[in-house]
DNA sequence: CAGGTACCCTGGCCGC
DNA sequence: TGCGGCCAGGGTACCT
């Protein structure tokens, strides 16, 4: 389940190997990883993302997608919360500079493989690339469950601080890991909303690159019931919620991510290892490590939540 | 703004 | 052994 540590570690990884390389050819095996990506004119007619293609739309988007991507040289890659982008040297049709987006979804990967390398499963489009340094290379980028896409996407300057931002990320918040991240108006936000401070924390409009895991792992830290309402966090505690969901995160990108279930691995291909750090997520029954109380796992907005009873009080 | 539900998808797992 | 059904999960759309 790829959430910001694991799409930083796929960013850090590709960034070597693609900076600076160009693309030599594009195939696209399935084009459902291209949900994301928008034909320009001549439009196949449908829309984006949830929209089911037909046989004709998907080949059509296929070849609209390998031709425009080959022959770009490739910049070095950005992240914003769970998007990830690489700047190229293409322009958009208003002149734009164009980016190779990616979002993984829900099993998407990244895999840097050699030329000859064998297949991995579920490689759904491939990218042939020659860098001055280090060669040829493939870039696989794999899906068993096709939530994840790569797209051409146009970057935009960014309407809230330094940088730019690919169009189909423009309502995303900053994540906590940025620079330009506002802890104020965070805090802000949180504690004006009625909702659910866990599905406070999954709205990527309001911070992002937090997903179901770091969710659950930054309440347990913080001892807070993921149903506590934001409006019931003190200043104090959502400041400290903040700065132990900055920590988890940054104790999963120096153990490599979280690897449940095999879905997730760096650009090598390598498991991650933060998932034996897991306190909540993932480990209903288990005795709390802070108290010993069996961990208890309820559905929260469509999602499982892991929490302590004991230790994380709901609070009104 | 809040909440609910549905959809996109595969593969693992359950019960029969 | 096989098959049908359920479930997980991020992001989004759309409804009340």
């Amino acid at each position: 389940m790829p959430e910001l540590p694991e799409v930083e570690v796929v960013r850090a990884g590709l960034a070597p190997a693609v900076t600076g390389a160009r693309v030599v050819s594009a195939q696209v095996m399935d084009p459902r990883a291209l949900k994301r990506h928008l034909p320009t004119a001549g439009d196949d007619g449908l829309g984006g993302h949830g929209v089911t293609l037909t046989a004709a739309a998907g080949a059509a988007r296929s070849a609209d997608f390998e031709r425009r991507v080959t022959g770009l040289t490739l910049a070095a890659p950005e992240r914003r919360g769970k998007f990830l982008w690489v700047p190229t040297s293409g322009r958009s049709a208003a002149g734009e500079p164009l980016a190779l987006l990616a979002h993984l979804g829900m099993s998407g990967q990244v895999l840097l493989r050699a030329h000859d390398a064998v297949d991995d499963r579920h490689v759904r489009i491939r990218l042939w690339i020659a860098h001055p340094d280090h060669g040829e290379l493939r870039v696989d980028f794999a899906d068993q469950r096709l939530f994840g896409s790569l797209a051409l996407d146009a970057l935009h300057p960014a309407n809230d601080g330094p940088g730019v931002i690919p169009t189909q990320a423009a309502h995303i918040a900053r994540d906590p890991l940025d620079q330009a991240f506002d802890d104020a108006r965070f805090i802000a936000a949180l504690r004006s909303r009625t909702s659910g401070v866990k599905k406070l924390l999954l709205d990527q409009t309001l911070i992002s690159g937090v997903g179901n895991i770091y969710a659950d792992e930054a309440l347990w830290r913080a001892r807070l019931h993921p149903e506590t309402p934001g409006s019931a966090v003190g200043p104090r505690k959502a400041v400290e919620l903040l700065a132990l969901l900055r920590a988890v995160f940054a104790q999963a990108l120096v153990e490599g991510g979280t690897s449940f279930d095999a879905q997730y691995v760096n650009v090598n291909g390598q498991a991650g290892y933060f998932a034996h750090s897991l306190n909540a997520y993932g480990r209903t029954g288990q005795p709390c490590p802070r108290c010993g109380t069996p961990i208890k796992r309820i559905t929260f907005g469509g999602r499982g939540s892991h929490f302590c009873p004991r230790c994380q009080k709901r609070r009104t």
